[in-house]
RNA sequence: GUCCCCUUCGUCUAGUGGCCUAGGACAUCGCCCUCUCACGGCGGUAACAGGGAUUCGAAUUCCCUAGGGGACGCCA
């Protein structure tokens, strides 16, 4: 059996989203499964709405997620195998010249939906004789070329996903796959690569079923023989919307970048999503490669919840050490940082960006409101130096009488402002004596 | 309109005729732990889209209905 390759092939036309790289995930799974390749091809063969720009950014999506691809291919540099694909398929009489306008054909498919006919091509350029297509081409018009699809029959195929899928080929049109100007068709232009770089498997969304049935009959046209093809069900928005390209701006890698969430949670999240796999925020890309399977994909649609992710990625931050976190808390600007301040924030933060905001609390003002003016005065008043939190507690506990949350949360708000945040004791001892007694009399200053 | 696909707790799902008074995970709620917020531990609430048929027996098979998604592009 041949080695493994599957590609994962985005077109650089907007940004990539939590729909699309959910594909790649799956595709480096499978890969990293079977000891496979991963080959990254973009699909550029639409001029007019490819950029390089986005090209870059999806490859830093892709790198920021963790996917590192074996082979890299652009459509637009292998137009010469497409053109010798072509003339195979025009010395075999499989794609036929056809006339119609845009104009024509939107036209027509508009008039045929009316009547409530399917809008197929009614292949009436294949009518044509030579002496009808000689005088269209004088009159200055350029051909766009068809497949002929083998429409007596049924493409069949076993679906990684779907198991048995058929599909009448008399329901659909033959496909366009050379435009006027001479440019080639994703349609085509796939296939032929699938076939040159030796595609074993293809992975892709449910959305593409019927186009594998006419891909299937023009892989076998060109080389006798198909890859195997895995549906997966398309995430749909909370809102049963799809996470399509033109939609998904919330759900674009670069936005749930730009909220903190941790690229490994990303991963991690949509390679169990629509799966019997539950996530598990200790899973590693090996113990994900390890459970996936196709086996264990869903049918439906998943629904894709960016709370669920969140969720997801708070659980995995908490669990990384201080020397994981601290190149990233540098870069965030924090001074002072050390592995007591990383032990007393992890477990109450949702992102790494909110170790700011507890630093900030820690070593900056803040503004608090604690009305109790006895109290105020008894901490003041028993406040240890040097600082020690326990004996602070049992003798302040001992004066006010004070205990559980009575004692605590003026404590807690004098201290940090807020009514909830990490274990009282660490972070007294990180804000320290100085402060906590400025604070202290601030509060009683605010009362006078 | 035609073709294809799908429909189990709020969410992701287990379930291939009796093991299902439907299991797990996340969320949620409650209790416990804790001198505080949280973490953690334990427990609870909560679902087979509807209707027929087959069968001794159906979430599971078949048919119909409803609903959802996708495709039908000189996009990918």
């Amino acid at each position: 059996m041949n080695k493994v390759k599957v590609r994962f092939a985005p077109s650089p036309t907007g940004y990539l989203h939590a729909g699309n790289i959910r594909i790649a995930v799956l595709n480096y799974l499978f890969a990293r499964k079977n000891g496979g390749v991963f080959v990254l091809r973009i699909d550029d063969t639409d001029p007019e709405r490819s950029s390089r720009e986005l090209e870059k950014l999806m490859l830093e999506d892709l790198c920021w997620i963790g996917i590192k691809w074996g082979e890299f291919f652009r459509q637009s540099e292998r137009i010469n195998k497409y053109i010798s694909a072509m003339e195979h398929l025009k010395s075999t009489g499989r794609i036929y010249p056809c006339y119609e306008t845009k104009e024509e054909l939107a036209l027509k498919r508009k008039t045929q939906s009316m009547s409530g006919i399917p809008p197929v091509y009614d292949r009436a350029s294949l009518r044509l004789d030579e002496a009808q297509k000689k005088k269209l081409e004088a009159n200055g018009l350029k051909p766009h070329w068809r497949f002929k699809l083998d429409d007596a029959k049924s493409v069949e195929w076993t679906d990684l996903v779907h198991g048995n899928i058929s599909i009448p080929l008399n329901s659909v049109s033959d496909p366009i796959l050379i435009k006027p100007d001479g440019s080639f068709v994703y349609t085509f232009a796939s296939v032929v690569d699938d076939i040159d770089m030796g595609i074993t498997h293809i992975i892709r969304g449910d959305d593409h079923i019927t186009n594998t049935a006419t891909q299937i009959d023009i892989f076998s046209a060109i080389s006798g023989k198909s890859p195997e093809f895995a549906h997966v069900p398309l995430m749909s928005a909370p809102d049963g919307q799809e996470v399509s390209k033109r939609v998904g701006s919330a759900l674009s890698i670069c936005n749930i970048r730009e909220t903190g969430i941790l690229p490994e949670a990303v991963f991690n999240f949509l390679a169990s999503l629509g799966t019997s796999n539950n996530p598990d925020p200790a899973d590693t890309l090996d113990s994900l490669v390890e459970k996936f399977s196709f086996e264990k994909m869903s049918l439906a649609s998943p629904k894709f919840f960016l709370e669920e992710l969140r969720l997801l990625s708070k659980k995995i931050l908490c669990e990384k050490s201080f020397n994981d976190v601290k190149n990233a808390l540098q870069t965030l600007g924090l001074e002072n940082i050390s592995e007591i301040f990383w032990n007393a924030i992890r477990e109450n933060i949702n992102s790494i960006g909110e170790a700011a905001f507890w630093h900030n609390i820690f070593y900056g003002e803040i503004n608090a409101e604690e009305k109790d003016k006895i109290f105020l005065r008894q901490m003041l008043d028993s406040l240890p130096n040097p600082f020690d939190f326990d004996a602070w507690l049992a003798s302040l506990k001992n004066i006010s009488g004070k205990k559980g949350r009575d004692l605590f949360h003026p404590i807690r708000i004098v201290l940090t402002g807020i009514d909830h945040g990490p274990e009282l004791k660490k972070i007294a001892h990180i804000i320290g004596y100085e402060r906590i007694k400025h604070r202290i009399e601030k509060s009683l200053m605010v009362l006078q």
